[in-house]
DNA sequence: TTCGGGCTTTCGGCCTGCCTAAATCTCGGC
DNA sequence: GCCGAGATTTAGGCAGGCCGAAAGCCCGAA
């Protein structure tokens, strides 16, 4: 089997589902995720186990296998590089980044790749701190807790930001929080910041921030 | 109908046949240069005088209608804008853009065009010399004369090298010859350059340059 | 004027990727 | 242990884009 952009969106989501969490993901979870209908998921779920990317038992949930591993890594490593090229050199916000990376993500030739990550220095994470995985699928992971599930009292730096939702990004940097932040928590939905002041955070907002532990 | 990356190859490539001579296309030049089946061709055709992007009467050639124009003109001026930036910012030669730009013209948005030519401030012409097209599908032309055309004593600039053998373009970097060249034709495949050197050019690359009349 | 080769179109088919509606399965709660 | 809600799969279809083979058209050469 080729690989499509379709293809290309599938395992991405796949593998991005276990990045901060262990449950691998179901079918229902992976259509909502792309927006196609759940038995859209089943035909391609038919094809990704046949050309060994992932593995599935019938009525069971999805696992890149090491090769689906390899194929996603690509794939994510092309829509971050493309994020962070957009924040860093075409005068993007980190919150209007993503759509266009979702598109361009499937359209870069290995050497245009190549070229992007030198002019940024090979980069290890995008505007939102998610980690860039080198061109072998590899990756340095640091623990992280979320900050909606950190106990009070706990003080960490800010290192990753979950980019699902536009609006909670332009939120936070109106409140000057980003990935490198230092905070502390004070109770589920409040933060001081390493100067003093307090900031409320919305629930939505909290459940996105990712401190180190 | 929606405008996908195959209609933007038709008609991107309807329009680059009269960029340079007035004969419209027929179905199966335009077949040949697409590298699909001249059945695949009657096929778009259709869809596309249906959209009322061409004008078309069953035997007869392909044209553009003035929407058709205009789409096109917005495809041109996405791959030239991208070959330009390709050549002047990411280290690509000119012998090395086209099938990189040949993807991305159908991948960036507006708003990353816009930058792009922000940046490059405003190119009027690609790394071939190939005219951009504004926003609106206006360009300037400029009367041209083939170089295996033109007269022996003939002395003029070079416009515009055809980008379609990216081996003649390696041979002419090669021989210092590129958009902006003034030379001196001398007969038929040799010229003179401004330091009075002469050049002996193929029969294939004295086809593909463009000299102001 | 006729004829035939070359274009063009038609026809039937294939593949990808998506859909809805209708089975079918699974698993937690009773 | 049974049952039903929810998840998953199956079945049947559609649209886009392509193909090869066969039929149809057109025009220049004779
Ligand atoms: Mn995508
Ligand atoms: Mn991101
Ligand atoms: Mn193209
Ligand atoms: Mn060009």
């Amino acid at each position: 089997m080729s690989t499509t952009p379709a293809v290309e969106d599938y395992l991405k989501t796949i593998y991005a589902h276990t990045e901060w969490q262990p449950e691998p993901i179901t079918p229902s979870v992976l259509a909502a995720r792309l927006g196609v209908a759940p038995s859209s998921v089943t035909e391609m779920v038919k094809k990704l186990a046949g050309a060994g990317l992932i593995t599935h038992v019938p009525y069971g949930p999805l696992r890149l296998t090491p090769a689906g591993f390899l194929g996603a890594s690509a794939v994510v490593r092309r829509h971050r590089l493309v994020e962070t090229w957009l924040v860093r050199e075409m005068g993007y916000d980190w919150d209007q980044v993503h759509d266009e990376a979702e598109i361009l993500e499937h359209a870069l030739s290995d050497r245009l790749l190549e070229a992007i990550d030198v002019r940024l220095g090979r980069p290890g994470s995008d505007p939102h701190g998610d980690l860039i995985p080198a061109a072998d699928g590899s990756l340095v992971r640091v623990p992280a807790i979320r900050l909606a599930d950190a106990a009070p009292g706990h003080a960490g730096t800010v290192l990753r930001i979950s980019d699902r939702d536009p609006a909670i990004l332009r939120d936070l940097a109106a409140d000057s929080i980003g990935p490198g932040s230092a905070l502390t928590v004070l109770e589920s939905c409040a933060v001081r910041l390493p100067g003093g002041s307090i900031r409320l955070l919305a629930p939505d907002a909290a459940a996105s921030i990712w401190l180190t532990k």
